[in-house]
DNA sequence: CGTGAGCTTGACTAGGTTCAAACGGGGTGG
DNA sequence: CCACCCCGTTTGAACCTAGTCAAGCTCACG
């Protein structure tokens, strides 16, 4: 609550970074900040869709959960990113946090209060929706038509892009994520994942020090097996 | 080209009836109307992203090719649908038409250039793009958790869905896709799409008079197969 | 140092793909 | 007008990838 938006690691965030200079006080004048424990949720899907958030620390997913128990995660949250725009009188996804999560919130009336004298904040929103449904079209290609081992590669580089944002250009990355979300994120059994995994580090692609920590030894191998043309 | 929107197909699409009685030509004005045959595209997917399109007649695919020839499509387009809303310089989808497309074409920036006089559509534009994300979110969820037999009985309620805005609430309708196109939809192959109809078929649940034209005899049913909730 | 959750590996199975052949309906040319 | 052909669809059979079930492993934590 107390902390400035200047030292927020969300600031330079689609969102925020529309706000230049003391315009920025203005956003966080109309925000709450929210904070979520591992595995609890930041939104329902069954729940009215009033407000949105910009994760400013913490990583969460964004799901789905069907009446037979099945889960299919649609994104991984980041730090920066932005959740629970919607068409619909209800989020149609559940956001759970992965990692003690802290966010900031709006009323989506507010934010819309904001558009007429900040009109680029209107814009902003907007191209954050595309940059969404553009990702959501990268993952629906890659389930609909790719393999096991190509479906894992996919995800290391995706996870990859993700993280560079903030911690650099390391080769290595941690995975907030157990093999059971990386399954549900790519419509395969936990099993299935494990053993790709171990395919690609056989292969020399990728390094396991632990389950969690990645090395990625060959980028453009990866690419390589994502786009099926490897020898 | 001559054809007053009063007319069109599309004047009750989400775009059009954003504006009401004579505001409707300033949108005219500014629209150029495009044909499209069979099998042409309506926008390549490396294409720059100048246009925006408002389907008034026919059907297309939205659909992504890969560099090894497997195709996806993202979404069956009908008359009423908005596409070419995207972020990025480039559509990352090709449309293309499934039988003789007719459309209204504007500059993006022509249309941009309305929303100081109209914030409505400004406001629609996004409320489109927010749907078709929603649209997008459950196709995913479909292709990572579905057996076979629930996708096709998911895309025979969607497409059902589709048509009904536009020819009453009959339970019969024609398909303007192949079954390779289906499959493509699906992330699976021709053969199993086949064979999928006609287990439908065995269990009463749809009749095929020809392999285009289906009836759905059991909306409950096929809403239960997909649910996996059937005995 | 023991325990347990999460991960890996193995063996078997099932669902979907692939290859191949037959079918059917619409359109063309004799 | 009919025969033929072609393309899209259906069906069959063999194969293979990923799922399932089960056991063993690893590592963080108490």
């Amino acid at each position: 609550m107390g902390l400035s938006c200047q030292a927020c690691l969300a600031r330079n965030s689609a969102l925020c970074s529309a706000m230049v200079g003391d315009e920025i006080e203005q956003l966080f004048s109309i925000a709450h900040r929210v904070k979520v424990d591992e595995g609890g949720f930041l939104l329902h899907e069954e729940d009215p869709s009033k407000y949105v958030y910009n994760l400013s620390s913490g990583v969460c997913t964004l799901e789905r959960l069907a009446s037979d128990g099945s889960r299919q995660i649609m994104a991984f949250v980041y730090p920066g990113d932005f959740i629970g725009i919607n068409s619909g009188p209800f989020y149609s996804v559940s956001a759970q946090a992965l990692a003690p999560v802290v966010a900031c919130r709006w009323h989506m009336k507010d934010l819309e209060g904001l558009y007429p004298t900040h009109p680029v904040l209107e814009r902003k929103v907007h191209e954050i929706a595309s940059r969404v449904l553009a990702a959501t079209m990268d993952q629906l290609f890659v389930l609909g038509r790719k393999n096991a081992v190509e479906k894992i590669a996919y995800f290391l580089l995706y996870i990859d892009g993700r993280q560079q944002k903030f911690d650099g250009h390391s080769d290595s990355f941690i995975l907030p994520m157990t093999r059971i979300d990386i399954a549900d994120y790519l419509g395969v059994a936990v099993e299935t994942v494990s053993r790709a995994f171990s395919q690609l580090k056989r292969r020399g692609l990728i390094e396991l020090s632990q389950a969690w920590v990645v090395t990625l030894k060959d980028r453009e191998g990866l690419r390589q097996v994502v786009e099926k043309t490897s020898p």
